[in-house]
DNA sequence: CGCCCTAAGTTTTACGTATAACGTCGGCTC
DNA sequence: GAGCCGACGTTATACGTAAAACTTAGGGCG
C-alpha cells in the first residue's frame, strides 16, 4: 500500500498474494486451465485489484511483439466523415481488443513527416485513406499488414482493399437528374488526386455518354466552401446556354456552389438543380436541403478494421463494395 | 541483408558497424559527445539507415518508462471543433518528440469504456475536455498529468486547465446585440452539463441583467440541427411578445434555428437575429451568413499540449484565457 | 618514471511481462 | 511397491533498449 508513487508490477501482486510473478501472469492472462488452483486464481485476482495493478503495456507488447495497436491514416481536411470511420474503426477493434491511433496526413503536423514517428506506439498493422497519399509511400516502405480504404484495387498491389460504392452513388445522381429532364450538367470535381475523385468523374462521364443529347462541362475546386463558390461562379458566367443540373462531388463543395448561385441570382432548385456526396450535417442545414448521396461512415471503418484483423490473422478479408444511398431532398427539381 | 523477415535491431545495427550495442545506442541517442570517434559514428548511423533500422519503441518505453505519448479525450459529438484541437496539440507534441492518441469519449466505442483500455499504449499524460464527462472519473483514477480544457478552474481539483474565453465571447455577443438596439432574448442552451456551456448562461444573464428592459428566456435542446429545429419552433411559438434576438450555445444550434425560423415564416435578420458560437464551416454555409464567435481551436490545442508538458516537466504551466473573437456577418440587424 | 586524465569503447544490468522448462507430491495402476 | 501421471506450482529466460559501471591505451605532466 504504502509503495510510493511507482505503479504495481506484477511482482507485487505475485508476493501479496504469496505466489510467483509467473503465476500471476497465469491467472491474469486467463492461462491457468490446469496450472493453479481455483482458489489460488481467487488470491491472485484480489490481489491485483487491490494494489490497482495494470500490466505495463510495454512490456507486453515488447514480450509479445505486438501492440494490437493499429495506425488509421486520414487526409486531415475532412474531419466529419473521417470522423464516422474512426468510431466505426474503433468499435470494432475494442471488440478485439485492439486500439486505433489517429494519423491526420500531412500539412498542420509540422515536422514530423512520418506517421511512425508520431504515433509512437509501435504497430500492428494500417488502415489508409488513398487520400491521404503523402503518408502512403512511407506506410509503403514498413511493409506492415495494410488496409486501403477507396482505393483502386488494381492499383493497390499486395493491400487489400475496402472500398465503399461510389460508382453506384453517381450513377443513382446521374439516373435521378436524367429522369428529372436535365441535359446541360456541370460537374464540379474536387481538385484532389484520389482514386475516389477519379471514380466520380469516370462514371458521370460514362453514363451521361449513354444518353444523347446531353453535355457534361467540368470545373475543379478545392473542397472548400471559398473554394467551390470561386469555381462554380467562373464555371457558371461563362456565355451559352447555361448548365440546369450541378453535380458536385462532395457536400462542402455543393455548400459552396449554394453561395454562388446565390450572388448569380440563381434560385435552387428552380434554376439549377445541386446534389451532392457524403451527407454532412451541413447537407440538411442549408436551404434548400441537398440531395445527396449518403455515405455510411461507421460501416466503412467497421469493414476497414474487420479486413484488417482478417489480414493480421492471416484470413482473407471478405470482398464486397459497401452500399451507398441516394437521398433526394430539396436542392433537384425538373429544369425550367 | 538476407535476414528474413524480422526487423533488424539495435544489435543487428552494431554488427554491420563492428561495434558494440551500447556504442548503437550513444550514437543514435545523441549521446556520444565524447564517448564514440566521429568516425565510428558515422559508420553506425550508415549501418543503420542500410539495415532500415527503427528502434522498437515497446523496448524504449520499457526501458526509460515513459513513452512519450498523450491521450486527448474529446466528446464524441463535436467533431469539427475538436479536430483542430487535435492538429494544434499534435503539431505542438510532434515538435517535442510526443505522439498525440485520440479518445472520443463514449457512444460508439462499445465495450471499453475504459480510456486506457482502448488506447493500448501506455500513456505520459492525459488532456481531457470537460465535455467528456463519462470519461474522467477514470481518467482520475489513473493519476496521471492532467491538463483539462474549458474547465471550471475551481472545480478541477489539482489539475491544471487551458481555457477559453467565452464568456467574454458572450459579453461580445450581447454588446453587439444590445447595441443594435435588441431587448428581448432568446438563448438557445445547449442540452450538455459541461461548464462550457453554464459559462455562457451566467454571462448572458449577468450581462443582460444589467440593462433595465431587457429579458430572456432560455430553451435547451441537445446539439445536433434536428434537436435545435424542434426546441426553437416551441420557443417561438410561444404566446406573447416575441424574442427579437437569438443567442445560441453553438453554430450546430444556430443552423437549426435557422431552420425553425424558415418553417415559422420568419426572416433573419429582418424578423429575428441570431448568434452562433464556434465559427465552423457551417456558419458561412447558411443563408445569411452567421454572426458567430470565432475560437481558435488550434491554438486551443497548442496551449493544452504545452501545458500538459509542462506539467510534464515540472514547470507550471502558463495561465490565461485564450482569446476569442466576434464575427460579426448578416444574421444580426436592428430589430423591426 | 609514475601518475592521472581523457578518449573510445565494451560489458553488464534493469525495465515488466509471458511462457517454456523444470520440480514436487499424492494417488492410482499393475 | 515401482512407475507414472496429473495437479499445482516455481525457476529461468528472452524480448530490445538505455545507461551505469568498467576497461584499455595513449598522452601530458611533474
Amino acid at each position: 500500500m504504502a509503495r510510493g508513487s511507482t505503479r504495481p508490477t506484477s511482482r507485487d501482486v505475485a508476493q501479496a498474494a504469496g505466489v510467483s510473478q509467473a503465476a500471476v501472469s497465469l491467472v491474469l492472462g486467463d492461462k491457468w486451465r490446469g496450472r493453479v488452483s481455483e482458489a489460488t486464481a481467487q488470491r491472485v485476482r484480489e490481489a491485483a485489484r487491490d494494489l490497482g495493478y495494470r500490466p505495463n503495456l510495454a512490456a507486453r507488447n515488447l514480450r509479445l511483439g505486438r501492440t494490437r495497436t493499429v495506425l488509421l491514416v486520414v487526409p486531415a481536411l475532412t474531419t466529419e466523415f473521417f470522423a464516422g470511420v474512426y468510431t466505426g474503426a474503433a468499435r470494432v477493434a475494442a471488440e478485439h481488443g485492439f486500439g486505433v491511433v489517429l494519423y491526420p496526413s500531412p500539412e498542420g503536423i509540422g515536422p514530423a513527416r512520418d506517421p511512425f514517428a508520431s504515433a509512437q506506439a509501435a504497430l500492428d498493422g494500417v488502415i489508409a485513406s488513398s487520400m491521404a497519399a503523402d503518408a502512403l509511400t512511407a506506410i509503403r516502405g514498413e511493409a506492415l499488414p495494410l488496409v486501403m480504404l477507396d482505393s483502386d484495387p488494381a492499383g493497390s498491389l499486395g493491400a487489400a482493399t475496402v472500398n465503399l460504392d461510389i460508382a453506384d452513388g453517381v450513377r443513382q445522381v446521374a439516373e435521378h437528374l436524367l429522369s428529372l429532364g436535365h441535359r446541360r450538367f456541370l460537374h464540379l470535381a474536387a481538385d484532389v488526386p484520389s482514386w475516389t475523385f477519379e471514380v466520380r468523374a469516370r462514371e458521370l462521364a460514362s453514363r451521361l455518354s449513354e444518353v444523347p443529347g446531353t453535355s457534361v462541362r467540368t470545373a475543379r475546386a478545392p473542397i472548400s466552401i471559398e473554394g467551390a463558390v470561386a469555381a462554380t461562379e467562373a464555371a457558371l458566367s461563362v456565355p451559352g446556354p447555361r448548365p440546369t443540373a450541378l453535380v458536385c462531388d462532395d457536400d462542402k463543395l455543393a455548400a459552396g456552389a449554394y453561395k454562388a448561385a446565390r450572388r448569380l441570382g440563381l434560385r435552387i432548385p428552380d434554376d439549377l438543380s445541386v446534389t451532392g456526396l457524403d451527407d454532412l450535417a451541413l447537407a440538411t442545414a442549408i436551404d434548400p436541403e441537398l440531395t445527396t448521396v449518403r455515405l455510411d461512415a461507421e460501416l466503412f471503418g467497421e469493414r476497414g478494421m474487420r479486413a484488417l484483423l482478417a489480414v493480421l490473422e492471416g484470413r482473407s478479408p471478405e470482398g464486397g463494395d459497401i452500399p451507398v444511398q441516394l437521398l433526394v431532398r430539396g436542392s433537384t427539381a425538373p429544369p425550367r
